[in-house]
DNA sequence: ACCCGTGTTCGCTG
DNA sequence: TCAGCGAACACGGG
């Protein structure tokens, strides 16, 4: 799953589907333990039968699931996708599809798949008064979508360091939600070479950046939503993106140049070498 | 067989 | 002390 945009998606399709339901059964694949609290796959599914879902919230990448427990004590269900990580609802009656690493059984015929082929996604039960008492979640820079993005703090962020600005703002604690993806598109649209180090970028480009992350992010919520997310490397799904996975097509806006892809912190950058031209500042 | 993958953590290094 | 880097995690698809 694994952007922001995705993610989003997965709360809302939650919420649609289970606020106000009751967890009747949990199952989990015993062959999937590294997703939860080593050692307590039991005490999850434990922790989760019986509850009501409440309500569902998302910062950057992670959600939130509070749950209100039979037992009177909130229940927090915190959820990482991972790389490969995804929520379906299927009926009860359904098979469970493949890689199902955890089922919850609702109380109105449903059941909801927690789906992980590579398991490096993470589902684990936290203080629900403390969300932001999870290491992973507390340390999250600002929402993109729920706090918008200040320019001043950003440009400052990417001032403190030496790393190019793709790498820059791959790291969680200076956006939460941007993923490989969206770095790509982000700075394709602001037209910034994403080897330059963030710390070379003017006033105004880091200005033109900031609203090319919100505006490549909104339109991956409104592109992909739907109960059903499909990822760009699986057959048949369209890629609905601008440079991401698009190496060696011509560019979308100037037609030119074609679509390069270099590596960076051992993940795929795609850009336009015209259109992001690099003259005016030094790379990392 | 080999390479690639929308993510994150850990351990080493200078 | 710590930013930065590469390996590692794990599995499927081309």
């Amino acid at each position: 799953v694994p952007e922001l945009p995705e993610v989003e998606i997965a709360a809302r399709n939650l919420r649609r589907w289970a606020e106000g339901r009751r967890v009747e059964r949990v199952r989990t694949d015993p062959r999937a333990a590294r997703i939860f609290r080593p050692g307590d796959r039991a005490g999850f599914a434990r922790a989760v039968a019986g509850c009501r879902l409440a309500s569902v919230e998302r910062r950057g990448k992670h959600l939130l699931v509070h749950l209100a427990s039979p037992k009177g004590k909130p229940v927090g269900l915190w959820s990482h996708l991972g790389m490969t990580g995804k929520w379906v609802r299927r009926d009860a009656s359904d098979p469970a599809p493949a890689h199902s690493r955890a089922r919850l059984d609702l109380d109105d015929g449903h059941a909801l798949h927690y789906l992980d082929p590579r398991l490096f996604g993470r589902l684990r039960i936290v203080p629900d008064a403390g969300f932001a008492r999870v290491p992973e979640i507390g340390a999250l820079g600002p929402d993109p979508i729920h706090e918008g993005i200040d320019p001043g703090r950003l440009a400052a962020r990417l001032a403190a360091t030496r790393r190019a600005v793709k790498v820059a703002l791959l790291d969680q604690s200076v956006l939460a939600g941007v993923g490989n993806i969206h770095a790509s598109e982000s700075l394709f649209g602001a037209r910034i070479d994403p080897r330059r180090r963030g710390g070379s970028l003017t006033e105004r480009e880091v200005r033109v950046l900031a609203r090319a992350i919100a505006t490549s992010l909104r339109r991956g919520i409104d592109t992909q939503d739907g109960p059903e997310i499909a990822y760009v490397e699986e057959p048949g799904a369209e890629n609905p993106f601008r440079v991401y996975a698009r190496e060696g097509e011509p560019c979308p806006r100037c037609r030119k140049e074609r679509i390069r892809r270099i590596v960076q912190a051992q993940r795929s950058t795609f850009f336009c070498p015209r259109c992001q031209d690099d003259r005016r500042g030094r790379r990392a």
